[in-house]
This record gives C-alpha cells, sequence and structure tokens, in this order.
DNA sequence: ATAGATGCAAAGGGTTTGCACTTGA
DNA sequence: TCAAGTGCAAACCCTTTGCATCTAT
C-alpha cells in the first residue's frame, strides 16, 4: 500500500479538513489563494479556520504536493505540483489567474554575458475571455 | 517656468521630507522599497515617518514619476519612470536583481483565443556573473 | 497512548488611514 | 489664508505561532 505523505519526517494525517483542503485544490484547476481555498473547503466543513489551511498549503508545499504560483505584486497562489511548464496570464478586470501553454522564444538571447540562465517566470496579462 | 507635479488635480508640494525621498530615489540608480527609501531619507530628516514615505511614493506612482517594481513573492519596490522597457534577472544566490535588454518573442502565440494580451512581466533567474 | 491536527486568538510584517497639528505657496 | 503635508497611532490585510483541546492511527 501506498506511503502516506511525509512532513520532516513526520506522518501527514487525513482528516476531513484537510480533505476538504485538497479537494479544493484539485477541483479548482487553476492556482489558488489561501483565502479561496479556505471559501471552497468551508462549504464541507464550515468551522474550518484559516490557520489550518496555511498550515496544510505549507506542508504540502514542503512535500511536493503542491507548488506556489508567485504572481508579481500579488500574494502567493498553489497549485498542484507534476503540471508540465507553463505559464500564466491574470485578467485586469475580473482577477483571475489562468494557465496558458507554450514559452517564449529567445530566452537565451536576453541573458548577459556571465550570467546562467536557470528558470525563468512569465506573467502575461490583460483581459480574459469573459471581461474582453 | 515648469508646472508642478500634480495628483488628483492636487499640487504637490515641496517639503524637507519630500526632497529627502526623492533624492533617495534619483540618487540610487536601483529600485528602493518603501522602508529602504525611509531609511535612506531619515539620514537627513530624522523624525520622518513611514506613512509619509508611503503617501509621497504612491502620489509620485499615479503622478507617473516612479513605477512599482514588482518581482513575484516580494514587497514591491520603485525606481524613477522613463526607462526603456526591460526585464528583470533575480540571481538565486546573491539575490540581486538586474535589469535585462531585450523582449522574449512570440508572447501572442501563447494567449488563449479570445484573451486580450495588454502586457507582459519576465523574470529570468539563475547565477549572476559574480556568482556563476 | 500519543504524535499530529485543529481552532482561536494573539502576534508580526507591510501598508493605509483618521486626526489634530504644521507648513509651504 | 488655507490646501497640502506630516507624525502618530490605530486599523487592515496576510501570514504565522502559542496553546489548550481533539482525533487518527
Amino acid at each position: 500500500m501506498a506511503r502516506p505523505l511525509r512532513h520532516n519526517g513526520r506522518t501527514l494525517r487525513h482528516t476531513s479538513q484537510r480533505d476538504a483542503i485538497r479537494d479544493a485544490f484539485t477541483a479548482a484547476g487553476r492556482p489558488l489563494g489561501p483565502r479561496e481555498a479556505l471559501e471552497l473547503a468551508r462549504k464541507r466543513v464550515p468551522a474550518l479556520g484559516v490557520a489550518t489551511v496555511y498550515r496544510a498549503i505549507n506542508q504540502w508545499v514542503e512535500a511536493g504536493w503542491l507548488v506556489p504560483v508567485l504572481l508579481p505584486g500579488e500574494p502567493a497562489r498553489y497549485e498542484q505540483a507534476g503540471k508540465h511548464h507553463h505559464h500564466h496570464f491574470r485578467c485586469r478586470r475580473c482577477g483571475g489567474v489562468f494557465e496558458v501553454e507554450g514559452c517564449p522564444a529567445g530566452l537565451r538571447k536576453m541573458v548577459p554575458r556571465g550570467f546562467k540562465l536557470e528558470s525563468h517566470d512569465l506573467v502575461l496579462a490583460g483581459l480574459c475571455a469573459q471581461c474582453a
């Protein structure tokens, strides 16, 4: 049988609140902030507290099940790890964040000589299909 | 003679504290966070309060004299406007932030149909020449 | 039984705001 | 004069932490 997720050597337990939070992330299909995750999970566990959400998220990040999605100027969002490389598009009207496929070309050309490019982060912005 | 900067139709006045804050930005030659600007300006105006710095920065941003430099996962920094379009490279070893010239190609190809692309934000990461 | 999880409330950063007072034009 | 700016403290938002309690294993 499968080994449970671990965090600093501790076993991560299964509880109704964590189930609800986890399902919020798997069902969302888009990066969620702690607040959003809290509100979604509260539909199932109304008494859920903020701290629990933050603790769960932080453990899952360290355990490698979630990855932070950091958009410039905004608090962190999180999404399931293991997706293939992608970037994000932020709608300036509704604030929604969407995944976009592909990658820009010519990144290496931009790197100053002597620098070593290891990763990149791209955020497109404008209007989503709903708001356009 | 030159028209003074304006903000929402109000004239922006000249005071010793604002002079000190402004000079911190012009002298720095790199993006400053509010805290850094405060500390630099306090060398000249020791009694300077945080609120004054935030109010000055926000007015200058709206007046177009400063632009925010937003790096993913970090509080906003600000720099003088008017620089030519550029992006940033952040060194994961020394934490330094560098400007890089140019722009990636093929951004429009990444935009989902129906979406309207208005701007983009790119952060390269890796090792700078010093740390490589 | 007991390590791990929870909720609450307090505490910490960063940023904004209300208010009475000061100051530049 | 008097609108704009200032300092202080309180208020906010987001996130973390201490603690007593609860619960999965």
